[in-house]
DNA sequence: CTGTATCCTGCCGGATACTG
DNA sequence: CAGTATCCGGCAGGATACAG
């Protein structure tokens, strides 16, 4: 059942996809991944299993709509499983695919990082903001 | 522009920046970094310097608009660097900062990475697609 | 609880014109 | 070349209601 990715190691040489070219679907997916709630639920998601309130309480801002629109973009790429158990009342549980766990492990790298370098980040803002402001 | 958050909201852990809060400003550099264009405009520049046009090029559908917007807000974040020469013609250089370039190596990663599995991707999009778009 | 459907507004972002 | 200023259409996305 568990059809994952089977370490497709296909085309080294030459690259197919080139997400610089605004043609190519690499562009979208990327921005499914790295858009505003996309990296947001993989993060959360890369903690654990969560159902569909659990992930809207976890993701502070997120709205039902777009969970759910982020949710159903993810699935679709195949980096997040739906687990819908047909009980009443309903439960769906949402998980990372093999792939969507290697895509979310750089991207909480990447959160860490940022987390870690704010107080970096927010001395240059003063810095640039004092020089641009003062004139 | 967004407000620094002094309130103090539920960190997971010991970190004082937690992006899952809304409230939190690593929220809004994640933004500008994994933005449509912040993630592409970093890519570029992981490549070596370029000018304002050289970087449009290479960005293929980014507006003079939205790549200078992106620029000021990497460059107030302390991501990237401007060196603008008063010649004639005017000739500006923009680059990684010291940050700007470990934020952006692990971006280029996840970019690599993405494009590599994108067969991986279209395959699960196909499936998806006529498992639901079948009935 | 887990979602869709609908409405509506703000702002993202493209096109164009202008400046230095 | 390297931008800013302005206009404005489209759609992202929030609020609400409702369905299963």
């Amino acid at each position: 059942m568990e059809e994952t990715a089977t370490e497709t190691v296909t085309a080294p040489a030459d690259l197919p996809f080139d997400v610089f070219s605004k043609a190519c679907p690499s562009r979208g997916t990327l921005e499914h991944v790295t858009g505003r709630w996309g990296s947001l639920t993989l993060g959360a998601l890369y903690e654990g299993g969560f159902r569909f309130n659990e992930l809207r309480r976890r993701v502070d801002g997120v709205s039902e709509k777009m969970l759910s629109q982020t949710l159903h973009a993810l699935e679709r790429d195949g980096l997040v499983h739906r687990d819908a158990r047909p009980t009443n009342p309903p439960r769906v549980d949402y998980s990372l695919t093999p792939l969507g766990r290697e895509v979310a492990e750089r991207l909480v790298g990447l959160i860490h990082f940022m987390e870690d370098r704010m107080p970096t980040v927010l001395a240059a803002r003063e810095s640039y903001d004092t020089a641009r402001g003062a004139r």
